[in-house]
DNA sequence: ACCTGAACACCGTTCAAGT
DNA sequence: ACCTGAACACCGTTCAAGT
């Protein structure tokens, strides 16, 4: 008997991204996912291996987003570090964009929930060619982990309301940035 | 009638935190954790005043503990770049040896499960005089926040497995916050 | 082919009752 | 004073049964 298809799996990790972006991690619930696309909660299962499997496909929705955001400052005018500058603004205005899928991406410290790793450092490489017109080719691997690392713990510490006592924080990111750029430049 | 305490605030939170870092933070229940105190599960709800509650706990233990890691190298020989450089090494060492709650601590974008931020941010104020003697007293402010995004980002990233494609990550580290400071030296 | 009802083991939480 | 049993609403997940 044939039987007309009520969801599919990419409705399904929209709304859940959408859930999760609205709501917050913890209240997604499978329940809830499969009450608003008008469908009980086991039907779920045809298109999801679990909710483990779920939150890893947001993640790698995340990190796409991410890399599409940022990926096409990379061939922009100017010198190397303008355009790094350029990436940096636009990865911190993604995270700004979808503070709480962003912050669920990079959160795992539970490895289920991660993309795989190794793909994931694969999309970095156009950036370590980058960073090496700053650093040099031999440190170009260590000055971009340092980039990686200041861009991303600078969005984690705002988005975790730790940047509280005033200040500007868009120089703030900027000048912090153009001073790990400098001391790379030596 | 008289009934002797089997359990305390005390042993909750320690054993909480020994779950949470052996197990995994989304393994750590009320019921587990009442099992290994040898204690039903609405006994814990005399000493704790829910799941959150006792998380948020966890995570000002684990604050504590940080900031009780560094700031013994405030006071220590040699110029600021190099005290900056023994405490960069002592926060990267404690996340290390607490990597799953120094994860969780930072993790919030929940906002139930943060310590309170303005005391949070008051803690980091000695900091902020140290980072004054490379940066400039105008620039301390940001100049720190930078410098905790490169060590909270750097340390996340290790964390989450972002940085497995080889090299030094020691050295990838003290070179990254070494450029850092550096820059801001000018 | 796709969805559902019923069931299972497990959550966090409350509260009257036990000792 | 402190702990427990029983109950509640809610999880994620499985699977035989419905259409």
């Amino acid at each position: 008997m044939p039987y007309p298809a009520q969801i599919n799996r990419e409705v399904i990790l929209t709304t859940a991204c959408e859930l999760i972006e609205s709501e917050g991690t913890a209240q997604l619930s499978l329940n809830q996912l499969a009450k608003i696309l008008g469908v009980k909660t086991p039907s779920l299962y045809r298109y999801v291996d679990s909710k483990t499997a779920l939150l890893r496909a947001v993640n790698e929705a995340t990190f796409q987003g991410l890399f599409a955001a940022i990926t096409p400052h990379l061939d922009t005018p100017g010198d190397a570090p303008q355009r790094i500058m350029r990436i940096a603004t636009a990865y911190r205005a993604y995270a700004h964009q979808h503070p709480v899928t962003y912050g669920l991406a990079y959160t795992n410290t539970i490895a289920e929930l991660r993309p795989d790793p190794v793909e994931q450092e694969r999309a970095v490489i156009p950036f370590q060619a980058l960073m090496a017109e700053v650093s040099g080719e031999t440190d170009s691997l260590p000055a971009l982990r340092g980039l990686l690392a200041l861009m991303h713990g600078f969005v984690m510490l705002e988005l975790a309301g730790q940047l509280q006592r005033g200040g500007d924080l868009d120089t703030a990111y900027l000048q912090s940035i153009r001073a790990y750029l400098a001391g790379w430049g030596k």
